[in-house]
DNA sequence: GTTCATATGTTATGTTTTTAATAAAATAAT
DNA sequence: ATTATTTTATTAAAAACATAACATATGAAC
């Protein structure tokens, strides 16, 4: 086997998908699952799926198919999503909120930590989670106190590129950004975004082109 | 020029990134940009740049660059983000709610006309954008008086797949995912998924292999 | 007006990613 | 036991995409 290969972004991508796929087999009670079901499922290529594993190992049975509670794991621990990760969370409007109270992320592993704003209105305020709002001001010194892996950015665009300078300043090098801002961010740190408005770009160019709306 | 080329769909992302950039140059004061100064500031490089206008048209002059709101406006031409587009959402819960008082999208044109749930406790409820939750099974008859382009999903994935199908019947052919699941639809009919679970994979992945925590 | 510097548009090259094809392994049937 | 069937792992081919190279056009300096 050739493990040394480039893996493509994609390919993690697809990775998380299967994942989820295999989560809702095991809930419906299956066993197994071939490559071509699952690429069914995640609508992708059969061959893609079994490219996409075969980067990390073999994990199937040749004229069987693969086992969902084993590939499950499998998957997940080159996600590193087989552990509790630990985020702190900055702006908390109505997107930060609803983050905050959403059940998906600590069932997954997720946990909020620590929530920021600048906003001396905000500050000081209890939230539903039981997190009380800090001072963005106070991060560094809170991130000594607790563990954070990951910094949530969900502050308006202004605010975005101050944010992960604080993040990156207490040593919190993983940042997902909700805002529509491009952060820059030094080469040891990573960085993935989630723009809603791209999407809905995206959306109205194909409304236009193939639908022709 | 060659104006029958396939178009990459990151060519359309890439362009929606442009004309964020844009927007805050033109904000800043400046009239025109090259490439090179674009290419900086979105993170990728200039001949891409140059490469993803140029399916569309010459935009730009020799020697000196873009006109930034000119490249603005054709940028919006081609995403067809220069006009007006009204949205249904179903799922009223705290992603759905937040995006309903997220002002983001009324300032480019994404206009929430229209709100459903199935919770008997939600249908009815007065919300502070001024409308009125309707109860889910009325997304058809809605459809028929309001004027609507795009639905979008905050179901839990559980009746993600029933919601679409309910766009897909009222002939809301355009559809924007929040949900984790994956949505099957019919060719005539467009999906964008934005599925917050993949980013923090994707992040937590790079976190082991990259910074080895 | 000629020359120089700059920056686009476009063609050519290189790389990455996806899809197809096939050989190998496992099970089931005869 | 042998054969047929299924389905993976892997190699080969194709397609998609990104980068580099360069010729062309613009504006400024002398």
């Amino acid at each position: 086997m050739e493990r040394t290969e480039k893996i493509p972004k994609a390919t993690i991508t697809r990775l998380s998908l299967y994942c989820r796929r295999l989560e809702l087999l095991e809930f419906d009670g299956y066993r197994t699952v071939s490559s071509e079901r699952l690429a069914w499922l995640c609508q992708v290529n059969p061959a893609q799926v079994r490219k996409d594993l075969g980067y990390f190992g073999e994990f199937g049975i040749r004229g069987v198919g693969y086992d969902i509670i084993d590939l499950q794991r499998e998957i997940k621990k080159i996600l590193a999503v087989n552990r509790e990760w630990n985020m702190a969370i900055v702006g908390i409007g109505n997107l930060g909120g609803a983050l905050l109270r959403h059940q998906n992320f600590q069932t997954r592993g997720f946990y909020f930590v620590a929530a920021f704003d600048s906003d001396p209105e905000k500050i000081g305020q209890k939230l539903p989670s039981g997190l009380t709002v800090k001072d963005v001001k106070d991060l560094k010194e809170t991130a000594r106190e607790l563990d954070m892996d990951i910094g949530v950015i969900t502050t308006p665009y202004q605010g975005a590129q101050k944010t992960a300078n604080s993040f990156i300043d207490a040593d919190i090098n993983a940042i997902l950004n909700f805002s529509s801002a491009q952060i820059q961010v030094p080469a040891h740190c990573i960085i993935e975004n989630i723009d809603f408005t791209i999407k809905l770009d995206v959306l109205t160019y194909k409304l236009k082109n193939e639908i022709g709306l």
